[in-house]
DNA sequence: AATGTTTGCAAGTACTTACTTACACACTGC
DNA sequence: GCAGTGTGTAAGTAAGTACTTGCAAACATT
């Protein structure tokens, strides 16, 4: 019970940690066996090469798929609903993984390509549950007629605006995250009043 | 007519190239000097150490006051017609800094202040002005009663996350920016209307 | 008790990096 | 011609980096 985490384990939540703040390049091995309380020479046993340890911390801390179960179960077609429901998923799980979404977009000299791989094919796929949402409900006649895509793309670029901004700033004025998911549902829903 | 860029200019633009696609971390001050063909001695001549190359290079190609002029003397308005204009002049501006706004972006253990602070103050400035544009047409009632704030948020995050994704992937579909812009300022205007 | 695994410590290797120094060459303006 | 300026080449320094090796101590399993 006590014995939470192993030493690999300490090893990458400590190398996520570090990279997420400084970089690839900027963060040493040396730095990373130090926070996670070992020694240099461990990391290199555990995990051979720093480019290993970071391609472990990506597989073991992945995205879910999340996104598509909640597009196959949860949504009641009613826009403002899904929106919402939508909206906060969105950012539930980019929080949950925005240090490793902050690794891969800074990059680094070294850092192997599976990082990058892996960062790209949530907004792809998110556009295309999105696209489709639209589209099933244009063609019952539900809501305005818009291009589906277009529309889609400005609601995930919407919120990966207000997710990249807070991650630079946390001077966000007096709105919450929360009240501006709501208040920008608002915003898409009476834009698609037929 | 022929020298068209000093020893100095070249080597500023190299590094703007190089770093921008490296990260600060990444890029060697010998890189740099050969990309812009002088030698590696020759640039700590110049600029004495690479962080000061750096901030040379961001003072010479600052962002504009082109948004501030813009809403004191080009606005007609006509919502459509002006969030067409502004969406156009961000993407513009953005697209002309990209490289500036990458380096700032991606970071670097030594990378100077002066680099975070400029990149920072862009979007403050802008929230502002498009929060008091959307309260005076409030105020006029030609809009539908919406939050200011909320509003001027959504539209410049979701024109931030469509700049943000261009700089990682060209794959935009085939939606080009332009026609974005045009469909996502349509979509805001059926939602203002009162 | 014996044995294998995991770890820390100390030292070191091979390499890279930002930055320096010394000297020679070309060019410019006077 | 000559001083000044800007540049290239060559060599080097001091520090840092990823990664390795050898050895001994702690620990768990048997």
């Amino acid at each position: 019970m006590k014995q939470a985490e192993s030493t690999g384990d300490k090893l990458i939540l400590a190398a996520i940690d570090l990279i997420a703040e400084q970089g690839y390049d900027g963060t040493t091995t040396k730095e990373i066996a130090a926070a996670a309380g070992v020694s240099e020479v461990t990391l290199f046993r555990h995990f051979g090469s720093k480019q290993a340890l970071l391609v472990a911390a990506f597989e073991r801390y992945h995205y879910a798929g999340e996104m598509t179960k909640l597009f196959s179960e949860r949504l009641t077609w009613d826009v403002r609903t899904d929106l919402l429901l939508i909206g906060r998923t969105y950012h539930a799980i980019m929080n949950r993984n925005r240090k490793l979404i902050d690794i891969a977009h800074k990059g680094g000299s070294r850092l192997p390509g599976e990082v990058r791989k892996h960062a790209s094919q949530h907004p792809v796929q998110l556009k295309k549950l999105l696209t489709n949402y639209f589209s099933a409900h244009l063609e019952q006649g539900n809501i305005a007629p818009i291009d589906p895509e277009i529309t889609a793309m400005s609601f995930m670029w919407m919120n990966l605006g207000a997710f990249s901004s807070n991650l630079v700033e946390s001077s966000n004025s007096n709105v919450t995250l929360d009240t501006f998911i709501e208040r920008s549902v608002d915003l898409f829903a009476r834009a698609l009043v037929p």
